[in-house]
DNA sequence: GTCTATAATCAGATAGAC
DNA sequence: GTCTATCTGATTATAGAC
């Protein structure tokens, strides 16, 4: 650990190169279906490789959805301050839904839920970064919105987020495009006029 | 077929010993850390045996999924017919969480998840009964309904159903439960809130 | 019909050449 | 450091005894 270029910093580019062929592999895979030959085989470089740089199977498993879940909570919530308009509700939703849809964040959702057993500090990093992340930023939203009336700011914030991912999981990954095909921009509408129309009772 | 046991009734006694052990093995390791021995050794007959009832593992795990899915459907839906009481959402909403909380269906809903790739035809089956039925009961609910003032009814439902899938998920599968805990009757109120509010603007 | 024993394949992990 | 070749054990599926 003593070699001195300057910009080492970086890590390992073969163990980059390892990691980038394993996600490949382990995200459209799962984790049992997927050999270490086939790993080797996408990241071009031999099993033996792979085992000096991670330990075992387990071990370069962890160390690629730790990596893949931390890189993906920093693009989705990449600087989403919420300021105060209202309408930025709306913009919540639509930006997390069109984030969330890209195939490399539903791969590791499901592989996420897949081996929640199996790998439960797994899991629970997803809930603390992803899910609780995206959880707080809506309460605290809803605590500085008194007018919206919402009693209840956790619980609320996590019926809103909740909405949003169980749709793409029924619509992305459990066919429901195919068998029960709902438009984004329906939900998106349906869930903000839930929330807005609140403010402003009907005219009757 | 001829020993004649009183209760040999209920159907191939032994197809159903092997349903029932291929249950327990596959629901909790998933599909491909399944091993045939394992199932043989659970349902207590040998492997010969499952491989003379079913034609291979594909064929099991399939009857087995589908079997359950549709149990499972007509334990959460049976007679729940949605009267005309506005309390019946709130009503709805319990009994969906509490009946979906069982063990049972949330590995089944896990392993859908997980095998939704290499079992395209499971998981539309399960869109198609569990999660369509769901949403259509809850659409027709606000289509009788226009004081509710839902302007887009399966959109709706979908919300609504989704953000109770989506809690079990987050506290039951994720962690969630020890990571970040919510009470299931604080979500039910806030949620069940959201649509009751419509009805009576707020005295202000 | 059901079991024991076995065939053929493939997995994760390691040893040793360069 | 990286690769080729190999070991050990487990897997799916089948053949043949009773």
């Amino acid at each position: 650990m003593h070699s001195s270029s300057p910009l080492e910093v970086i890590g390992s580019d073969k163990r980059e190169q390892i990691l980038q062929g394993a996600m490949q592999v382990f995200l459209s895979q799962g984790y049992a279906s997927t050999s270490m030959d086939r790993v080797a085989a996408a990241a071009g470089v031999s099993k033996q490789t792979i085992y000096s740089y991670f330990q075992d199977k387990q071990g370069l498993f962890t160390a690629l959805i730790e990596r893949v879940t931390i890189d993906r909570m920093q693009h989705i919530f990449r600087a989403e301050e919420l300021s105060d308009e209202p309408e930025l509700l709306r913009y919540f939703a639509e930006s997390f839904l069109q984030k969330m849809a890209d195939p490399e964040f539903l791969s590791l959702l499901r592989i996420i839920i897949s081996e929640s057993a199996r790998f439960p500090e797994l899991a629970s990093l997803y809930t603390r970064t992803v899910i609780q992340r995206g959880r707080s930023i809506l309460t605290d939203y809803f605590q500085r919105h008194p007018e919206l009336r919402i009693a209840d700011p956790e619980a609320t914030a996590q019926i809103f987020c909740g909405s949003l991912i169980s749709f793409l999981i029924a619509q992305e990954i459990l066919y429901g495009k195919e068998v029960a095909p709902l438009a984004g921009d329906r939900l998106v509408n349906a869930l903000v006029t839930l929330f807005l129309d609140r403010t402003s009772p009907h005219p009757n």
